[in-house]
DNA sequence: GATAGCAGTTTCCTAAAGGAAACCAGTTAC
DNA sequence: GTAACTGGTTTCCTTTAGGAAACTGCTATC
């Protein structure tokens, strides 16, 4: 039986302020695919149909669409080479790797997750 | 295909695990308000009309499907105290304080996203 | 000449998110 | 009596997200 750590949670007065961090993180961050699409490109650089066999489920169309949106957002990186075809690379940028710590913490939860869903439908 | 030191680099199991883990974490934390009402009532137990004035543009509407859909997956706990008239008591479970990590970062990142995003205003 | 791959775009569609405003029953305060 | 507060619900509406399928122009390969 885990006791549940009394940890440093928010302070009252920090409360507000992190309301607000929270929502305007996830304002640019929102979506079902955008943070996934990030941590891909993180883990390495990839071309349009790289990225479309690697995410499951994702149709080009609105691959296409994420993929513009997170660049406007400077958070990936698109380059053309000229080679015959041109290649055409995603990548991403220093800023998007300063999600790396909301990326590792979010997969270490998703991966907890998981775990207490398979159990709740064991017990049912 | 990949031939250089394929050990130093993580595995193609780690990245699809990670990217696992992301989608399932998004799944049941998507939308615009879920994470910040989770860190409001971590922060402390509110009511109906308290969370609706602290969180900035919630509708009645929204907030009352969020709350519920936040009860259903064992995120929060909605209590009746039979006063007169009964007041209704939304609090965190801790459950969702195994979010606290995730929702640090979060926060952390949106602070520095909202210096950056202020930065680039002021260039244009 | 047919086929396949690349990097998407276009069209058509449904579902879900989200918001504004009105409303409700009960209670209390004026 | 009437206004206000509580904890929502209901209705109507627009916007966004997301998906399926077909298609495009280009090139390379069989």
């Amino acid at each position: 039986m885990k006791t549940i750590e009394e940890q440093e949670l928010p302070t009252k007065d920090e409360c507000a302020g992190s309301l607000r961090n929270i929502i305007d993180a996830l304002y640019v961050l929102n979506g079902k695919w955008k943070i996934a699409l990030i941590l891909s490109l993180i883990q390495s650089p990839k071309r349009f149909n790289e990225i479309k066999k690697e995410i499951d489920g994702i149709s080009p169309k609105i691959l296409a669409k994420e993929l513009k949106d997170l660049e406007l957002n400077d958070f990936i990186k698109r380059t053309v080479y000229p080679t015959i075809p041109v290649s055409i690379i995603y990548e991403s940028t220093d800023y998007s790797r300063t999600l790396k710590n909301v990326i590792a913490e979010l997969s270490n939860w998703g991966e907890l997750h998981r775990e207490k869903v398979k159990e709740s439908m064991r017990k049912e």
